[in-house]
DNA sequence: TAAACATATGAACAAGTGTTCATATATGAG
DNA sequence: CTCATATATGAACACTTGTTCATATGTTTA
């Protein structure tokens, strides 16, 4: 056994126990969770967010969607923690609040790609 | 600089390369990707077949649901390649289809809990 | 072949969701 | 204060989706 396997054998090992502590009450909260990435739109304007934070018509712009429809979902996205605000006079910025939409992102694109 | 934070920037370089070549059909197959864990029928589906594969009734009894609502999701997690089947006699067996599955769930749990 | 059992599937229905339209709220300029 | 601009929000509507019910398909046993 290699060194790098058996680092693969202990991160597993992990992963697994906590895998095993799930109740029905975290699973509904996963469901959710994946609910928000989907939307095509709302994916959408995450990633457009990747590499800068956007204002609302900025979005609506890139996405050649109307203002109201982005409004809506940034309201989801927002209420899930997933996107943050800086107001900056009459324009509201929004970021991605953290990196984990990164990481669950690329986790989603590579299972994709196979 | 560290190795483990050389390690990570590597890493994240990857990511974020494989992250900037994606189009607008890329980012509709991940929401319908993410569509199929959105469901928690689907999601509890998915977990009880985490520890060994099962069949229709026992996954419906398991879950305390009607077979024909069982079967109709599975249907849905088969079209995605999320589960292969194997069949014995009378009943048919249920399983991940690959690790994919694992992961992108662990993700979804490590993003719930922060 | 007939009966029993396991699974799949189509139709119907209720519940949920995303967009549009109209309008409200909030901020800055004049 | 008034107007223009940016964003948010409620109602309506079309569309999608998960479950149930009834039934079809497929497999084993007698």
């Amino acid at each position: 056994m290699t060194v790098e396997q058996l680092d693969d054998y202990v991160l597993m090992k992990d992963v697994i126990e906590r895998m095993q502590s799930v109740d029905e009450e975290k699973l509904a909260d996963l469901a959710d969770l994946f609910k928000i990435f989907s939307d095509s739109t709302r994916i959408r304007i995450m990633y457009s967010l990747f590499m800068k934070e956007l204002n609302v018509q900025e979005i609506a712009d890139s996405l050649d969607m109307q203002q109201s429809a982005i409004s809506h979902q940034l309201r989801i996205l927002r209420r899930s923690n997933l996107v943050k605000i800086r107001r900056e006079g009459k324009n509201i910025y929004y970021r991605l609040s953290d990196s984990h939409v990164f990481t669950i992102f690329s986790q989603g694109l590579e299972h994709i790609s196979e």
